[in-house]
DNA sequence: ATTATTTAGTTCGATATCGTACTATTGGAG
DNA sequence: CTCCAATAGTACGATATCGAACTAAATAAT
């Protein structure tokens, strides 16, 4: 293949990725209270899923928001009690997240919602189109992970 | 496979689109003038594609942000001249969106540097990853475009 | 030990996003 | 033709995002 028929592939690849992820995220924020945000559910989820919490320097790093927008992601998550802010006991500067009971009821909850929402989509297309792409998708977002410095 | 593994896939494959658009918009937004958005920058890409012009509701559509976000981002390309916006002779209440040379010339340039700066991953994966993955995401992407009345 | 540098998080200000309500225009029903 | 419902775009207000500058704590250098 062309070296610039590459580029228009890698080009098609992000843009679809792009189109994508505001079709999934408007349809998840349909479901979510007030302006909560698809990133501050991310958020949520990933914590949940770490009951020890983490940092939110490790959450900004690993979402890739700015350190001021995670204040803020956190801030308002925490307005609605769904996770805990606790300064950490090994470095006063820092503090631990952690997801509160509610926080995790509340990840099921939507959770459920949007597997009902997605279900015609599953049906028509089967899994085989997320599983197939999935190690693929791992691979480039390892690599564009690991780019930046 | 067990459907509850199917589902945490698609969860997986969201969070993999989510995290990779947010790397790439990153690192695009870190080449674009002041606040300007990945979004407008693929806004100005559709458009320099589309010589005939497109109206703002197309794009809305197309883009899938609301049509006041559109008017905004508009506005704030047109500031640019990166745009215009005429009336449209068949319906006054709408316009007609068009690129400008300025816009064609500033889009070029962009991905010109937005491919250097992708050269170390596309030659680290190779094509191939983005290759196989394409008409899996654009499946998947029809499918969702089409799910929404 | 004292000072300098680095690091975690926040405050603040500028801009972006988007829902609600509005105006102007169109197209159809009677 | 007149009226009414539907449609394209915008104004406005509330909230979200994020860069620059800041504070406090930890770590390194002397």
């Amino acid at each position: 293949m062309k070296p610039e028929d590459e580029t228009n592939e890698v080009y098609r690849f992000f843009t679809e990725v792009g189109i994508i992820n505001q079709l999934i995220s408007t349809k998840l924020e349909a479901f979510l209270p007030g302006r909560m945000t698809a990133t501050q559910f991310g958020i949520l989820g990933h914590l949940v899923r770490r009951p020890e919490g983490e940092t939110p320097l490790q959450l900004s790093n690993g979402f890739q928001v700015p350190k001021t927008s995670m204040t803020h992601m956190l801030a308002s998550l925490e307005n609605h009690n769904l996770i805990t802010l606790e300064t950490n006991p090994k470095d006063k500067r820092s503090k631990i997240v952690r997801s509160t009971p509610q926080g995790a009821e509340f990840l099921k909850t939507c959770m459920e919602r949007m597997s009902e929402a997605l279900a015609p989509i599953l049906s028509e297309l089967g899994a085989s189109p997320f599983h197939n792409s999935l190690p693929n998708l791992t691979l480039i977002r390892e690599a564009l992970d690991s780019e930046r410095d």
